[in-house]
DNA sequence: TTTTCATGAAACTATATAGTTATATAAAAG
DNA sequence: CTTTTATATAACTATATAGTTTCATGAAAA
């Protein structure tokens, strides 16, 4: 029985929020607790415009929340999970790649011989 | 220290492939065991040179492995941790259905008393 | 009130890419 | 040789969206 396209469609919305490099680093920026969007802007270095509809983006789907504080807005990770994700593909690209770094000796050491 | 954003970039290439619903379909036709193209073109009912692209970019994610064989060619999972990434956000989201839905009940509660 | 600051949103541009149609290739069948 | 079958590729269209510029909003400061 194929699996309900519905359900992969949204497994796959969700890797698609995960799939932007902008998106990511905001996350990793709060990944040391809540910031304000200007503490945001200061450490990713991304335009104001730009990472107010990144954060839009990431309190739709849920993986971080927003609670408006003062003067300012204070953005949080709500889904600690997702960092979870980001070491598993991580751990496995690092992974691949020593094992490419592996195969390359053994053909120097082929070509010596 | 900010993560180097050269790594994170590779990490979000990596959820770029998982993020369309045509890819998770071919890869779910593939969860049961080799096919060739064809074989994969009937169980998704996608358009053959559509398959054929996300092959091709599954290929160089290193996500399924190719193996020409006799007149056709055999594609398979090359990294089944791509399913263990489907099922832990599989799950999440189901899990927050039922939170959801949780929620709700509460509500109910709450108007009828 | 006027200005400044923090955030959000609209409008626009540029780019990437999913899907399709048509063609290419290559091998087997007739 | 010609046709069919299996896969890949090129060219094209349509759509989505990242980033920017500009403006809106609202609250505090001057």
């Amino acid at each position: 029985m194929p699996l309900p396209p519905a359900a992969l469609a949204h497994v796959a919305d969700y890797f698609k929020v995960l799939s932007e490099l902008s998106r990511l680093q905001v996350l990793c920026s709060l990944k040391s607790g809540s910031k304000n969007v200007t503490e945001i802007i200061e450490e990713t270095g991304l335009g104001q415009a730009n990472v107010s509809k990144h954060l839009k983006i990431l309190a739709q789907a849920g993986i971080v929340s927003r609670t408006p504080r003062g003067v300012s807005v204070y953005y949080e990770i709500a889904e600690p999970f997702i960092f979870d994700l980001c070491e598993l593909v991580g751990d496995r690209l690092s992974l691949r790649l020593e094992e490419q770094s592996q195969q390359l000796k053994q053909l120097e050491g082929l070509r010596r011989a």
